[in-house]
DNA sequence: GGCCGAAATGTAAACGTTTACATTGCCTTT
DNA sequence: AAAGGCAATGTAAACGTTTACATTTCGGCC
């Protein structure tokens, strides 16, 4: 492995003014910044990472920790966070850690700068204390805490609220909820909006239209099928996301009823499969890659000043998206 | 910051003891050891990852380098790799590096044990031989070459040949294809899949029946269009991924035509989406998240025996799944 | 020509670990 | 009781950088 230390024989210079060279410094002359640079291009030489972190105490890495590694959305907030990182010639540290985020916090350290985390799990608090205190942390999704840490999410209250206003609209009374997974932040602010919906434009409320979910494609059919064999008689079905409206769509066809004719299904967070679906999905749509880029955005930020900062916190806003899918005419 | 001096003092041992209590190191009694765990507990210490790494020149990270951190592909891939190497308790150091592998490469130096590079560009030569000598690679996708790397694929050419093979059997002649991007290795596999079976099935293989095309939804529409503009008349479409097949599928549905009535669309990859497009599409399966775990199996296994070992190449096999855009009546 | 200050370069400490080697203490053996 | 051996612990060097400080070089000025 060739050091810092041979760059300095071949170029006939002090170890010291070799890594002046590699850092731009000013103060060495254009003779032996040539010289310099020619012997480490001679030899191939590129800076070892972990010693250099060791010393500057930075690691131009971002550590990223997101619940599990699965699906369109995670690809997309990936991309958004990779997207931003990048301009700025940060690494990425990516690690799911659904079953023990605390060790994955512990063995991120020194090895990233700043953290973005993900976890909407509403029990989380204990894992959150394990953070270092004054570390830079972007929080993602994550329900609001008492702990000293940015915080994006996005507009789910207002999302669902927004959906189920909508569906009153096309003069829909009854309004079944496919919820997501127990104990998740973002599952639970949906339901909030639902409700708060119903309540407000006076909707039918029974309990029985609350249905249980996980987000996944096999709990949105399990519940289309409760509520196809049940007397429940929604008009329309709103599922806590789009793949459980997937699954419910899938099990409407099976049971022979027609989407949107004789009933009406929605989701929520707008993946790209949901225009593809048929009939094509309504939606809220939620610009995941955007909320990866502001969290680094703001980490990056906090990594220039580590300075005292007010907290930062800010929701995202969401779009309907009306597709056919809820009998709307506007295509 | 909280090092291993801290540590030390509390327990009232040296260092080196405590650096032995943490990595288990036999020789240390049950009674020191027991003070310096609840010492390193107390202190909510936990070892400097970059100083580790530069004493013991392991990081226990994986590099992964990506033309781009797009659509499921890449999510399904880094799943596979996340999973193999979580199980082994290594990090992921992830980079999208379209422009610059070579520099990619360069900063990655020092803070991977290994590297997963998947960089399907036909002229990648150039950036490859900025490879360190014997570093552990395993290349993805990539053309064969030279180079003393490991190196996993996919069988496009027995997928696209098997795809031309089926439709043939369902009675079509005229088959187009929609090529994937110029220069990328995948694509020239399945178009030399398309022509071996073309000509060796004895169909008509008229130069225009070859579309160029570039992986994206809007090349497939754009293909899909030039056909109903033009005379070719195919009675049957296979587009060299499953997204230029959905945009083939939805510039049919524009222009009147049924499918799979009218004509044929089939797709390679088999990506989720596939099975909810309207007609379902049938496609080349490929057990994507299986190619990256099975990338990272072999990295892990060089990483244990630096010794020389010899060169493994392989292929996945892929499966072709038959759903109903292609007028086949099993379902 | 000697001196001064600035510019260029060198020296060595520091970063937080691991680990080879040295030291200590204790038990067994004679 | 002395010697020897082993188990437990300590000491310090090493890893490859950066950087504060020391030293050298050099041009210009008197």
């Amino acid at each position: 492995m060739v050091t810092i230390k041979d760059v300095a024989r071949i170029a006939r210079v002090s170890v010291a003014t070799v890594s002046r060279v590699l850092n731009d410094s000013e103060l060495v002359r254009g003779n032996t910044r040539e010289r310099v640079r020619q012997a480490a291009l001679e030899l191939g030489y590129s800076p070892h990472g972990a010693a250099r972190s060791l010393i500057t105490n930075r690691t131009h890495t971002l550590g990223v920790l997101l619940p599990d590694i699965y699906g369109e959305f995670f690809s997309e907030v990936i991309r958004g966070i990779d997207q931003a990182a990048q301009r700025e010639g940060y690494h990425l540290l990516v690690s799911s850690a659904r079953d023990d985020l605390e060790s994955a916090l512990r063995s991120m350290r020194g090895r990233v700068d700043g953290l973005i985390v993900m976890s909407p799990a509403l029990d989380a608090g204990a894992s959150r204390r394990s953070l270092p205190e004054r570390f830079p942390v972007v929080l993602l999704n994550c329900p609001p805490s008492d702990a000293a840490y940015d915080s994006l999410g996005i507009a789910n209250f207002e999302g669902a609220h927004a959906m189920v206003r909508h569906l009153a609209g096309l003069g829909h009374r009854r309004i079944a909820i496919i919820r997501g997974a127990e104990k998740n932040f973002d599952a639970a602010e949906r339901l909030r909006g639902y409700r708060a919906a119903v309540k407000q434009l006076g909707l039918d409320a029974s309990p029985g239209l609350e249905l249980p979910g996980d987000f996944s494609e096999a709990a949105g059919h399990a519940a289309a099928r409760t509520i196809v064999e049940s007397g429940l008689r929604p008009t329309a079905v709103f599922a806590a996301n789009d793949c459980m409206a997937i699954g419910a769509l899938s099990a409407f066809r099976e049971a022979g009823q027609q989407v949107p004719v004789d009933i009406a299904v929605t989701g929520f967070d707008d993946i790209p499969m949901a225009r593809y679906v048929e009939p094509a999905l309504t939606s809220v749509h939620v610009d995941i890659s955007a909320l990866g880029e502001r969290a680094t955005a703001w980490l990056l930020d906090a990594l220039g000043e580590p300075s005292v900062r007010n907290l930062r916190r800010e929701t995202l806003a969401t779009t309907l998206v009306v597709r056919r899918s809820c009998g709307a005419q506007s295509q």
